[in-house]
DNA sequence: CCAGAAAATTAGTTACCCCTAAAACAAGAT
DNA sequence: ATCTTGTTTTAGGGGTAACTAATTTTCTGG
């Protein structure tokens, strides 16, 4: 089942995947802002993908394109590849949650389905990495998971942090510096509606720390 | 100090230095075969090794080459990689060791030196792998081993197998079945001159076994 | 509605790493 | 000294995946 996509191919389907659910449909510009990559070489990738023997992708031009069923597969496995590995390399190695992502980033393309099979074993199934996003399960479905986001949440409002959804390490480790980190409780003590700033008190914690919209709309939260 | 190579690269570095310890140097065909390449794909790899920025092969037309100082010490850090890898993925995932070598070759090339040095740590430092060849140290030594060649032991003599030379998993299951396998005693109890195939009677089991010259070349001992 | 800005595509290169086919070389046999 | 065999190199080519520069399409404000 794998090896049958480089590495390339793999990273761009990945991209594509993680700009749908937010998009629906998935831009030229944005992909090669996330890859860091020029514009004019995703058009060629996406002529690629929508030519593959089973097409990967649907592709109409200046519109951007959409994974087809077959694309939406070979996503979610190299993303249970990655999430699998990041809570890997936390449990087992001792990474911290900032330093995982760049590690998965690249093992995630060489991995067997033997070694996926077997941490996922070691790890006891888990359904969500360190970071909080779900953990396909091996029959490919997406673990039931927060969809609110912190920046929706108002003075008085309680909750418990469950995702975030960031791979800078310079944020996250202010955020694990303010135990703004999976499952946190915390109660909103302040918000400035003109730029959106959030106050937090986490439980157990002294000081409040304030967020701004950057952050808060990385984070996703159950309100209790 | 990694990234510095592409994995074809880190591959024929890996395989010319692997060669030169057993034949002084490499030459174009060998390595053809072990990379499994066109002889033409090798010449045109080795005319890039030479002439890199500091050159990691000495090259003389028709002549094979040699790795200079650079091209070893980039060597040796691969297979301090590999080895590490193979006995990683045999205590802490539960890899037999015929099927650790396919994966390390994938992941040699992929891990940061950071995760190097957590595997090395928590595997204790080891000094050797699950085949027995020696890995080398974190200041690229490599630690003593085993040198004396099974073949050349005569009925009556006795050793401790020390160290497997050979990566085919069937060869490797067919050793391990009949409990050979680093550091299994044993007794040479019978010898043939034509073929040069030896019978081991390894301590601890009933049935001697005979090996042929393909395999007891592969296999070095340690004389009791 | 139309001009200019923004987004996307085409065209043309480059680098990497492999291939086949054919020519050149090395070295022992005649 | 030449032939023959096997090894090695040259020449030419292909696929992947990136780039820049120039062009085309789409969107948006006046």
């Amino acid at each position: 089942m794998r090896d049958q996509f480089t590495h390339a191919i793999e990273d761009y389907l990945k991209t594509i995947y993680d700009l749908s659910l937010t998009h629906g449909r998935a831009s030229t510009t944005q992909i090669a802002e996330v890859l860091n990559v020029a514009p004019a070489s995703v058009t060629g990738m996406i002529k690629r993908l929508a030519g593959a023997k089973p097409p990967l992708v649907e592709y109409q031009k200046h519109r951007g394109v959409v994974l087809t069923q077959d694309g939406k597969i070979a996503a979610i496995e190299i993303i249970r590849h990655h999430r699998l590995l990041e809570l890997f390399l936390q449990e087992t190695l001792g990474y911290s949650w900032d330093e995982v992502h760049a590690e998965a980033d690249r093992l995630e393309h060489v991995i067997s389905e033997d070694f996926e099979e077997r941490i996922a074993r070691v790890l006891g199934d888990p359904t969500h990495n360190p970071h909080g996003d779900p953990i396909p399960t091996r029959d490919l479905e997406i673990p039931p998971h927060a969809t609110l986001c912190l920046s929706h949440l108002r003075p008085n409002d309680r909750g418990t942090i469950r995702r975030v959804r960031d791979t800078d390490p310079e944020l996250l480790r202010f955020l694990s510096d303010h135990g703004i980190v999976p499952p946190a409780s915390f109660t909103v003590t302040g918000y400035t509606p003109f730029d959106g700033n959030l106050t937090l008190q986490i439980n157990g914690r002294d000081q409040a720390v304030v967020l701004g919209m950057r952050i808060t709309q990385q984070i996703y939260v159950e309100r209790e």
